[in-house]
DNA sequence: AGGCAGGATTGGATCGTTCAAGTTTCTGGA
DNA sequence: TCCAGAAACTTGAACGATCCAATCCTGCCT
């Protein structure tokens, strides 16, 4: 059992002191080059590495990031998050930092975790996912100044804080559009209650995708909660409506299944579109748009070191773009 | 701004010494009750909380554990270990551990983040997941006495570490018996390479059930890597074979579902079976053997618990039973 | 009243790092 | 040669909890 290797033995090692350890690791540039590669080697011949708990002790900084992890939803719109996950995992791990898991069973519960995590394990950051009209978790993070970065617009003030995000409208956009390209007229919609951001916005693109091309899209779309069944039953009604549409985009790949249902029982010629690529939609053909995850995960992270780092207090919010996954359905 | 509340501040308030609210927190048996509660009074009143780094710099202990987590794969089976994850954080959480996640290309860098790990975060223990055949992980770890579950057999010497798994051979033999009941004979198999620990497992559970109906099964199997596209043109091939099977019992849902796209294909009437009971089979109405994730979490998170505590070297290991959940394909 | 065992409580020392403030060494211009 | 000023390096003093050893009670027995 070797002895326990701290700055302390490396300095004795290297014959220098303890503080020029410390600058070598945190701020070479201030080193004489020479005195440099001398702790360095030595360094690496004890196999020395820092000791994050002191200096977390010292700095109050941990390297760690925290993200929430919601208990096993449908399987189907978790995995979207899941991807994400493993994203930021990756890209975290690239910038030095790593990610601490956290559960919450809602808003109230997961502002307890954050004093928790924040005072008990000094945390440097959160990434937040999904974000909604007043999140009661963003005013509370700003007003405690903690760094964090969100996966999801602020849908009140888009310079409240940092975010990435992407552009729904822009995806069901793509996938309306592609609907008409290919002699659609009548394309209806499968989306969730007005009121999320998300959600409107979703809805948001279709509208004006079909306005764009002269079609009015009144009563071309049902509102209904996520789910399977959802889908089928309204995409059933829409079906046996006046005017049935003859495609339909939808907001989520739930959705979509169960239209797909639902036509598969009445006209299989109907084209369906989901939204999120997920892995349920690449096995049954499904067409989807595609949210960059990878991407998205990558860019918080970006903007989280960038406030840790101190560059700036708000960075610049990032939009990206999806893109339309062409499959049987459409 | 508050000033920040540490356990001198605490004693000061309960007007006793920094040792006995530290006794409060970890022996509170050898705390006289009135004393006690004046502590915890004090505590509650300035909303005090253990510095982890500080305590863990002192202990070495820092309630962290870990478990890796994979490169974004074909979403399938990522599935698997995503929902195991959900159910380790939760679980962990009650128990007063939280989850770090991790990253590593291959075995020779996963071993190099544990010294990682270990070292700098002070980690308490890992959670592998997925072992194999001589795993040069566990021999390190344990080599190096740090405390670790397997969700995975030892495949082999099973009292070589703590562990928690699934029966495969069990759900294997229940979707066959099942397969039985229902009157089929040639009942096929499609399966992994032979030389995995998990992927023979499950091919006995169905070798074994047919020979103990007297059915030989001989030529009713394919072995071909995981995969949609490998599951479907090796179901081709069992179905254009000499004797062909009227049901398929499959070890993923991947398999399955290409075995399904073979069957649509030529024999809509072959039963199927996938193996994880994932997203995708509920979403497809696949029948599939499921796996307790949540409840094998559960366990480990026990078994990990009980090492650490010091209460056992080697706490016994834990063999759940696997069900099966009907749905259209068979 | 004195002695004593045992539990309850206390005061330093300590973990490994970084910060702040010092001291030494180097450099170049008068 | 001398000296100012910068660069390079060193030395205590934290950070907040726990461990260890020592001290203080308290009740009980003689």
């Amino acid at each position: 059992m070797a002895e326990k290797v701290t700055i302390a033995t490396v300095a004795r090692h290297a014959r220098v002191s303890r503080q020029t350890v410390s600058n070598v690791l945190n701020t070479p540039h201030i080193v004489r080059e020479e005195t440099r590669q001398r702790v360095q080697e030595a360094i690496d011949v004890l196999g020395y590495r820092v000791s994050q708990a002191a200096r977390q002790m010292r700095t109050g900084r941990s390297r760690l990031i925290a993200m929430r992890i919601e208990p096993t939803r449908d399987g189907i719109n978790g995995s979207v998050l899941d991807r994400f996950l493993h994203g930021l995992t990756e890209t975290a791990e690239l910038a030095g930092y790593r990610v601490l898991l956290y559960t919450a069973g809602d808003t109230q519960r997961e502002i307890a975790a954050y004093d928790d995590l924040l005072s008990a394990y000094d945390l440097d950051g959160f990434v937040l996912t999904g974000t909604d009209h007043g999140d009661a978790r963003t005013t509370w993070l700003a007003q405690r100044e903690v760094a964090f970065v969100a996966f999801g617009r602020p849908w009140d003030d888009p310079t409240a804080h940092p975010w990435v995000d992407v552009d729904g409208a822009a995806g069901t956009a793509r996938a309306t559009e592609h609907l008409l390209e290919r002699g659609h007229r009548r394309v209806g919609f499968l989306g969730w209650p007005a009121g999320s951001g998300v959600g409107d916005d979703r809805r948001s693109g279709w509208r004006e995708s079909l306005r764009a091309a002269g079609i009015d899209p009144a009563g071309l779309d049902r509102a209904v909660d996520d789910g399977i069944a959802e889908g089928e039953w309204s995409m059933r009604d829409l079906l046996s409506s006046g005017e049935p549409p003859t495609a339909v985009v939808c907001a989520s790949d739930s959705l979509a299944l169960g239209a797909l249902q639902a036509v598969r029982a009445t006209d299989p010629a109907v084209a369906v579109v989901g939204f999120d690529d997920t892995p349920v939609a690449a096995a049954v053909g499904l067409t989807s748009v595609s949210q960059p995850l990878g991407e998205a995960a990558a860019r918080c992270v970006d903007l989280l070191t960038a406030v840790l780092d101190g560059d700036q207090q708000s960075p610049e919010p990032v939009l990206l773009q999806p893109s339309l996954v062409l499959r049987h359905t459409a």
